[in-house]
DNA sequence: GCAGAAACTGGAATGGTTGCACTTATTGAC
DNA sequence: GTCAATAAGTGCAACCATTCCAGTTTCTGC
């Protein structure tokens, strides 16, 4: 009786009927895997008809990834709102630190995780669901070093960044994934000729042809 | 009749059949548009059933791609026999420069060209396939280096690579958009603090400071 | 209250993709 | 040459995601 907080009762329904259909989605592909679920399985279940499902998503798979818009504004506002003095970069990698590895080692999320791993098409629209981030957040990097929007450099550093989710899938200490990652964009590959690293030639080298040019 | 180059008839035939189809698709998709020609249209042109089309490409957008297979041999090829002495990011350099620059300003391209970046499936496919490279030249890179194979810097590197094409789409100077990547990956993201850009703290702070530790 | 917008519905159509049972062509071995 | 094995190709039907359409119901602002 005390609040009504702005938002009406259509966008509650609507809401509470887009959680409705993603719950039902998750619920289904978990326990039968997602091939082998029609999205009209999932229309069924949540009690909408498939053509109120795909209004609320725009494909099967996004039905997985509900909070893509959240995980965007995070991913901005990490580096918008970093603490004063703080690297944009250091920020960004703060922000992966806490909330991916955070994430990625919750035991509450091992059943989605294994379900998108195993589930080409979701490891698939997952990783385009981070690139699909990139313009976003190289304006966001872009705009803070009052740098020309689509700068050439903060958009292959957004990309880059956005990279490491992928990369870290299928390793294990994804928190040493993420600082290696990190260390490569700061410092740049030439620092990157640890121990074993770079001397292509001593080693192992029949593959010197000295001069094939071309 | 002085030949019998080890290729049999069938395969002949297989890879005329395979050609016959991309052929058909390509003038059908630059005439009517990717979205407005169905597959059953390419099959048709081509002769086939709409069977053999799905068993030489493994989706529609693939018809437009064909050559992935060689676009991966050259990469590879890039790293693992580049001249003597030659750093393996120099190599992929000169690679990029030489063989994506240059055919990204072949006239006769420019129909192909704009047909995939105004088609949005297109575009899409067509930066995942840079992509799926991205295992074998990680691969390869770490062959050459001495790694393992999944080193996880190769794997970065590989990667970050393969993100220029698709952030040189739409870009003017694509020669100057290889270069400027390349400078970023080699010597990081520190050194590309250039003249315009690194002085957004007038507002609120200076953001180098340098030890917030963490 | 009421008009208009927005959410939702049911069903049919489109079109990419796959499975199946079958024919045809090529090959390698005898 | 002959033949069996195999790969390429066929035609068709089915499957399923996605979209279109023509409504109906449900909210919202006035």
């Amino acid at each position: 009786m005390t609040d009504t907080p702005a938002v009406g009762r259509r966008e509650r329904k609507k809401a509470a009927t887009r959680q409705a259909i993603a719950d039902a989605a998750l619920e289904l592909f978990l326990e039968h895997g997602f091939e082998r679920v029609s999205v009209r399985d999932v229309a069924e279940k949540a009690d909408v008809s498939t053509t109120t499902l795909f209004a609320h998503f725009p494909a099967k798979e996004a039905l997985v990834f509900d909070r893509e818009a959240e995980v965007e504004a995070a991913l901005t506002a990490a580096v918008r709102e970093r603490p004063a003095g703080q690297d944009v970069v250091e920020a960004l990698r703060a922000h992966a630190l806490t909330s991916w590895v955070r994430m990625a080692s919750d035991p509450r999320r091992d059943g989605f995780t294994a379900l998108v791993e195993q589930t080409p098409a979701l490891r698939e629209y997952g990783e385009r669901m981070w690139m699909r981030h990139a313009g976003a957040l190289g304006a966001a990097i872009a705009a803070e070093l009052g740098r020309e929007t689509d700068d050439l450099a903060c958009s292959a550093l957004a990309r880059f960044v956005l990279e490491i989710p992928s990369l870290a899938t299928g390793r294990h200490h994804s928190r040493a994934t993420v600082e290696t990652v990190f260390d490569l964009l700061i410092h740049g590959w030439q620092s990157s000729r640890h121990g074993s690293g770079d001397r292509p030639a001593p080693a192992h080298s029949p593959k010197d042809t000295p001069r094939p040019a071309k």
